[in-house]
DNA sequence: AGGGCAATTCTTGCATGCAACATTTCGCCC
DNA sequence: GGGCGAAATGTTGCATGCAAGAATTGCCCT
């Protein structure tokens, strides 16, 4: 977090692998939603010992990816609609202070580059190509956050941001949502190359509240049976 | 051999124990940012094993209260300058938005109850009772947060806050400083109370201003620490 | 036969041991 | 005497072992 050290990235601990690799099973959805974690079914898996494994599932507690039952393991999150509005309405906030700060601090080079990333993503879309679409998708809102220059907000956003990522990441959207989606990406590139700090805060703060309304759709459809427990 | 005689108190696992204990002393600096995080000696000192006291390391890691250099253990967090800035600004981002939901969902008792705290804090202010003042005056900025009703944003504002409270813990304030912060919370109570969340808003975003120059006041006159590493 | 209780089994939690990496120290050569 | 390098020392990283809950099964009693 404290800025600096990008150097050095070579070579990262087993613990950090487990997490990287149980933290994208928990996104993509390979581990389902309120499952248990078995620390010797997972180890033997994932070809590690026990310990970093462990450390791994409390890295991911904390970033609140799964929950920890005392004496009785971990067990990936199962969101709430309570928990998405509240992350959405966290994440709202993060999004247009980053926009915000993008618009103030974006330079020329960033600029084209993320209009390039743009026209990639549209290409995605014309070919319908979903993976290709959410891997543009998700650079470009990374583009704008590291054009706002504040580490301590792209971090953050990124860790919230991955507890609703699992339920988008199955989302088929329909088409008329994927086109609307398509057309408020559009203006907040014009709305950074313009500068526009509030219009860019006013299309991001759309832009998310109909993707949380697409998650909560999603999450309505996808699971009605056992809200039980977590 | 003979572990486990006496204190069994807790239901909370040793991991999170000593993490808690590590969070508290490094924010109260008896662990002095910088300091390196020597493994056999803290678990000496806290009477623990190595392994759940690196456990909490790795924890505290991720709540970027320590650095983790890879086979070089860890060290407390040295906030730059940046540092204190990007924090700042996410938590003006935070604090704003937690304020305008609080406004909008505070109900009287909460309201009764945060009036409560606030007059215990405005008697901790005419002793000059500074600890007490802390206290009170997390408890009013903690029942804000709570008012916002949104776990989420409470979660993580006390995340990135924690940062910064290991340079606040220690400024004694100059009375005029000191003076103004609690008419900010005079103000901020009586927005609350006006349910008046725009209003709310730029209070805090002022208090929390304040706040941040007096945090870099500290910083720059506390330690002329060069950036070197960390 | 059903329900409650106890023993077995499973799982997690913690400690310790060993190996790999980093640091320091000391000797050697220039 | 100073700098370089190699052994010694220390520290972290990972694995395994053992003990303390939890879950499960099966037994006994009503």
């Amino acid at each position: 977090m404290t800025m600096a050290e990008v150097i050095e990235i070579s070579r990262l601990g087993l613990t950090d692998q487990v997490a990287a690799r149980l933290r994208m099973m928990l996104i993509e959805g390979q581990i389902a939603p309120g499952a248990k974690l078995n620390e010797r079914v997972l180890a033997e898996r994932l070809r590690v010992s026990r310990t970093p494994l462990r450390e791994a599932i409390k890295l991911l507690a904390v970033e609140g990816l799964v929950d920890l039952l005392p004496h009785r393991g971990a067990q990936a999150v199962k969101l709430t609609e309570a928990d998405i509005v509240d992350s959405f309405e966290v994440l709202a906030a993060l999004e247009a202070l980053s926009g915000q700060l993008a618009a103030q601090r974006i330079d020329d080079s960033e600029l084209a580059e993320l209009r390039a990333t743009h026209y990639e993503m549209l290409a995605a879309y014309e070919r319908r190509d979903l993976s290709a679409y959410y891997r543009l998708n998700a650079a470009i809102h990374g583009a704008i956050n590291a054009a706002a220059k504040n580490p301590v907000l792209s971090a953050t956003y990124t860790r919230i941001n991955a507890r609703v990522q699992s339920l988008r990441f199955r989302t088929n959207q329909d088409s008329a949502k994927w086109k609307r989606a398509v057309g408020e990406h559009e203006q907040m590139i014009d709305a950074l190359a313009a500068r526009d700090a509030s219009r860019l805060a006013r299309v991001l703060a759309e832009h998310l509240e109909h993707k949380r309304d697409t998650v909560l759709e999603q999450l309505r459809a996808g699971e009605i049976y056992r809200d039980a427990k977590a």
